[in-house]
DNA sequence: GACCTTCTCACCTACGTGTTAAGC
DNA sequence: TCGCTTAACACGTAGGTGAGAAGG
């Protein structure tokens, strides 16, 4: 199996594990343009979404797989002039933003028999209700996959970080340019979307 | 803990584990005219829905938790002058009608923290993909829980029946008093509901 | 004032209902 | 004809979008 995305598998005697990030290209995209994600109140999702390709799993074994917002530097963002620059000393993170993936626990052969999608995350700015995501908005945050065996010890936890995905949190869309590469491939903006300029292949009705 | 629902469990050292039937005051008026559900080609939902609220687990055991439906009698049921009469030799059942709660597998603490539902399984009358349940048309069921302790033998399961959620597998309904009665409680069928025969609290916008 | 956040909104996606007419 | 099944349909539930005005 060619090793594709950011795996960092341990080594030993067990064969090796693999986790690779699912629509790289679109990821990409927006990493040019430093993306950006919306945090509300009740939470909001992520688009593009984190969907991750894992092998090399023991099929038998139990895993959980969650998903990690690590605070990428010190930092707080601001945008002026079209760009964004550092500015003072960075908030302290909030207490850690792991989400479980609900799926989980779950077999080794199910993570593998299709891509491990985190659709349903939902980023906030406010302690709420589990199950959401807690950030601090201006500051930058790079999402990584960790695969817990159950049972195991904590030193085996494997981490697969994304830099592709890295994101500033934000409570509105400060560059547009990242907003119409939202609303292009985001079906939830159809009704934004101009007929001229929906992107090929793009599902209609 | 009072013992309630179609509980069956097995004796030995462990502590009485038991599964009980939500909503079961519901179930009993459509038993009472003779339940019918829905098949479709691709899939119905049941309302009633199965849920169930189980105690006794073994928190930090993993489950997997099952719906069945079996097939209770043996001939094929004809609805004749406003009545369900049995007809001809039943068919083969289809082969086991089982469906897989999606969250499992489970630790006990788990699935006892909140109700656990059977919101989204499916009934149809053709082999379809899987997650759905193939059922013949104008066939009487009964469903069934079972309780699967991962890891261990099948000798094992715990099996959880409940004759208060029998229903007769139909194309389309027969007895008015029956659509009737899945227009007024299920608020996907608010359509057909008219407004002076909404039951008291009704869920309104 | 400038910056950031919150709230309401129209407009979508996605899909669960029984009805009805057509099909077999 | 009769009994049963299928498919299209209008009308709901449920909830995900960015826009834009209002709030702090």
């Amino acid at each position: 199996e060619p090793t594709v995305g950011g795996g960092a598998s341990r080594g030993g005697r067990e064969r090796e594990v693999n986790v690779a990030l699912d629509d790289r290209e679109l990821w990409v995209r927006f990493q040019t343009l430093t993306n950006e994600m919306i945090v509300t109140k009740n939470g909001r999702r992520m688009f593009p979404v984190v969907k991750v390709t894992a092998s090399g799993l023991d099929p038998t074994a139990m895993y959980t797989v969650l998903l990690e917002f690590v605070q990428v530097d010190s930092h707080r963002w601001k945008y002026v002039n079209g760009e964004w620059v550092p500015g003072g000393k960075a908030e302290v993170p909030p207490s850690n933003a792991i989400y479980i993936h609900p799926e989980s626990p779950n077999f080794g052969a199910h993570w593998m028999k299709e891509p491990i999608s985190f659709a349903k995350v939902k980023l906030t700015n406010k302690t709420n209700g589990n199950g959401q995501i807690m950030l601090n908005s201006l500051h930058k945050y790079e999402p990584r996959v960790h695969l817990v065996k159950v049972g195991t010890d904590l030193r085996r936890i494997m981490t697969y970080p994304f830099p592709e995905t890295q994101f500033i949190a934000v409570t509105a869309y400060q560059n547009e340019e990242v907003t119409s590469l939202k609303i292009k491939y985001n079906p939830f903006a159809k009704a934004f979307l101009d007929a001229k300029e929906r992107p090929e292949g793009y599902y209609q009705r």
